[in-house]
DNA sequence: CAGTGTGAACAGTTTCACAGCA
DNA sequence: TGCTGTGAAACTGTTCACACTG
């Protein structure tokens, strides 16, 4: 089956994988799909499964090279490059995005951070001095990725159109609004509350099904 | 095709179009599948075959009565009850997440707020004391429905087991780590970097697929 | 006649069982 | 012997075209 198209399920949990070879302490070179299976949460098959869509990977009988598949899913995910990202929103979701270290594990650096609110431009965010968001267009030619959007959802999307101006590929937006962007433009959407909507759907109202 | 089961893929849309119905300023009494489609970001037709999935909701030649939709979707969610939730870890994460405002509309209320850090203790975050984690225990028969934890990685099992205790039936997990729970309680897990990793995927490197 | 509701075709994903190899 | 790699089957979800109806 070497060399498919790699299905946008199994895309979603490479970073998983990802995250559980970095964050584990190894004392072993290697790792089975079965011992990743208990750790992630999901099943040696489809472990197996996702892996071998980038190609023969793993020893048999023995395992995978944990470093080896280090490196071959960074490299899928194209996180063997440092991105270059910008956060607008310098309110508590903002602030708490850009404080949240652990970003820089996946080669992310946040390199400027923009606000609406003249009582917050020219103050500190972390090491980061914000900034007006009127100053975005001066972004362009400074090799800026990603754009990480943290604003009220009436202005997500000019705040969107600004972002892509400056020539971002790729936008994560918190903000609780649908946005519209060329097609070059990738966007990821997390918007907590409707995630925790979901969630008493699935929980059983007193007792019975969910 | 009354009645049938609704796929997951169905529920995760349907937090989506409450949002927009929610939101959105209505001059008109219906929304047509197309419009909301505009709005939403999602085909007409998938729209429709959600929405046909609990029965002939809509008025042909007309829409679907905006009022009569959220109530719907509401039940469905099972977001047409109260629904009480506690927070564990008021970090910077936690904090942004308790004082966001926008559960509320979903019907929920955060009614406590616990760490494991004796310099928060006793202080307030919004209009909540942060009490100590080792208190937990005393939320059992206080009808908490929903726990949301944010607390470091390496901690987040052991807060977990704590909380199913208490009897929640869901969780939200900001925490970066996989978490296991007894098959009666719904895991949800938001984990930011994680979700920006698998950004770069889809954006183009220089000029070329992605 | 505008817009819903839906069967049927199609596309994508997961599961399984087991051959193949270190 | 233990664990990977993978076709094929089973399942789940999406798209389409159009009959139907207020």
């Amino acid at each position: 089956m070497r060399y498919h198209r790699i299905p946008d399920e199994s895309v979603r949990r490479l970073p998983l994988y990802l995250r559980a070879l970095l964050f584990a302490t190894h004392d072993r070179e290697s790792i089975s799909s079965g011992a990743l299976a208990d750790v992630v949460g999901v099943n040696s098959w489809q472990i197996r499964k996702d892996f071998s869509y980038f190609g023969e990977l793993g020893t048999r009988g023995v395992g995978y090279n944990i470093e080896k598949l280090k490196k071959h899913i960074r490299k899928i995910l194209k996180l063997d490059v440092l991105h270059k990202a910008v956060l607008v929103g310098a309110g508590k979701l903002g602030s708490a995005v850009l404080l949240h270290r652990g970003f820089s594990v996946y080669g992310f650096d946040i390199t400027a951070v923009f606000d609406n609110d003249p009582k917050k431009i020219g103050r500190k965010l972390g090491d980061t001095v914000i900034q007006s968001v009127s100053s975005l267009h001066t972004l362009k030619r400074r090799n800026i990725d990603v754009g990480i959007i943290a604003v009220p959802g009436d202005v997500a999307q000019q705040t969107v159109d600004a972002l892509v101006k400056t020539g971002v590929k790729g936008i994560l937006n918190f903000s609780p609004s649908y946005i519209s962007v060329p097609k070059k433009v990738k966007v990821l959407t997390i918007d907590i509350a409707m995630d925790l909507a979901r969630l008493p759907y699935y929980m059983p109202r007193n007792h019975g099904a969910g």
